[in-house]
DNA sequence: TTGCTCCTCACGTCACGTGAGGTGGC
DNA sequence: TTGCTCCTCACGTCACGTGAGGTGGC
């Protein structure tokens, strides 16, 4: 019998650690004295110590090493046990492979000393939502003001109650010179009857969103879409839907009633632009 | 203003987490009610937020992400702290892949349904242990009596002091039939006149050993080594030194005195087999 | 006797999540 | 008034490490 602390020198573990195991049942001492409490051990217990910590080297937390080796003789279960370790391990690794692509790429986006640092895009879940909509071709996105009041007039004096922050959806995948086709979306909740222009439908849930937030001049907005689409790209990400552009805090009035409805250099508005993407193979 | 539920919607963070955020001065509603303890928050805050969770997700602690939006404008420290963080992800990385190959490895032998599942194999830095030695040859190991008896008489009535367990190093890089090249090791503490054949010498640490407990009887010893030197390779490691067996539990002493002082076929033995290794590129 | 080893609390870690128990606002 | 939202503790997580304060053994 030897003392814990030549224990744990022989077996190069702690003697926290070895009394923490001790109180976690994972391994006893083979005798404790009544009267001081030391703990006792013995050299053949090494080799249970030894598989704890491989089984731990493997990924098991100890409350799942307990119970592995609780049940002996061992089921044929560590075939799958050890095949969920796998997934899990894979998992992990790809997660901490892209995580340094990410990076990787800000790092580059640093050196090249471009003014897309100021925006930050991160990857989030969105929820389904249901929207009443207007899709429609106009010449350039400031002038969406038209769609936007079709569909406000067809609100107004309906059962319908906005529900959340209108949004515009871009379905052209290329720069478009005019003609753009898009669709604002403002969320309900409520009947509305539909018409021809006017539609109910549910924008479905997006698992990966690429979202970073525009805070100023409307006029300034490309810079946001342009480290957007930096960023997706260098991630190693690609686009599998129309991009969304949510107002968060919409700008003043702008003077006078162009089509223009908003005063587009006004530097409060707030704006987040979501694209939502997949790793790209 | 809005309040921190509606906060949470649009930012998709939970109203627990920007309690938390909160309380680590990380972002601060913009008013909080002084009867009701309500917080309030901006729409113009979300780019802040965007950027925390940013910096989380390329790995910054809270802490850290605190610092650094603490000193803005921000240095060109950023390069370097980026570059930190791209190691350390790194690293990460490959840990992560190194445990999914152990993983496999240790998947493809439980399906081979070998009997090595038996033995664990742990990867454990082994400090630089001083020792009195005496190096020779051989015909096999267990005749290895000679060694330790020469090595002893000398220890006998010097000021020397054992202080561990004691081992031995096969020097031979391949299977030998016979003629071993073998070092026994007697760690000390005190001086001890060297010989011809007995030498004081210090061992030398070894960051990444890998270790396996035989316990049985010394006939079986051989399984200890299969199954060692099966997860070495199997794991992508090399052995890049002497392979140490060090006899935690000495066996009986065997009846008669012929060279092989040691009963062979005592259960109670308990050995560890050492073998230093790298990771192989 | 003096170090050395061992003991048992109790607390800290990190980034929140999960209640408990209570209150304000429409 | 009834839900709904918000609040503040307090505790749990995971695998130990770090003291504090005290005692046994040679």
């Amino acid at each position: 019998m030897i003392r814990i602390g030549d224990f744990s020198k022989l077996s190069r573990v702690s003697v926290k650690t070895l009394r923490y195991y001790d109180d976690m049942d994972l391994i006893k001492p083979v005798y404790v004295d009544a009267l001081t409490g030391y703990r006792f051990y013995e050299y053949h217990q090494l080799p249970r110590l030894n598989r704890i910590l491989a089984l731990k080297d493997l990924g098991f937390s100890l409350e799942e090493i307990g119970r592995l080796l609780a049940e002996n003789p061992p089921p044929d279960r560590p075939v799958q046990i050890m095949q969920l370790r796998k997934e899990e391990a894979h998992k992990r690794m790809l997660e901490e492979a892209e995580r340094l692509e990410r990076v990787e790429a800000r790092l580059r986006l640093i050196e090249q000393e471009t003014d897309m640092t100021r925006y930050d895009v991160v990857i989030k879940r969105v929820e389904s939502v249901r929207v009443a909509s207007v899709r429609g071709i106009v010449p350039s996105p400031p002038q969406q003001a038209p769609l936007w009041r079709e569909l406000w007039s067809n609100l107004d004096g309906s059962k319908a109650k906005p529900a959340g922050a209108c949004m515009t959806l871009y379905y052209d995948e290329e720069y478009k010179e005019k003609d753009w086709d898009i669709e604002v979306c403002q969320p309900i909740t409520g009947e509305l009857g539909e018409t021809d222009r006017v539609k109910v439908r549910t924008l479905p849930a997006v698992e990966s969103m690429a979202c970073t937030v525009h805070h100023g001049p409307f006029t300034a907005i490309q810079q946001a879409y342009d480290a957007a689409l930096k960023w997706i790209d260098e991630g190693g990400y690609r686009i599998v839907g129309p991009a969304r552009e949510v107002v968060l805090q919409a700008p003043a009035e702008a003077k006078g009633g162009s089509d223009v409805a908003a005063d587009q250099s006004d530097p409060n508005g707030i704006t987040e632009i979501q694209y939502p993407v997949e790793k790209a193979k």
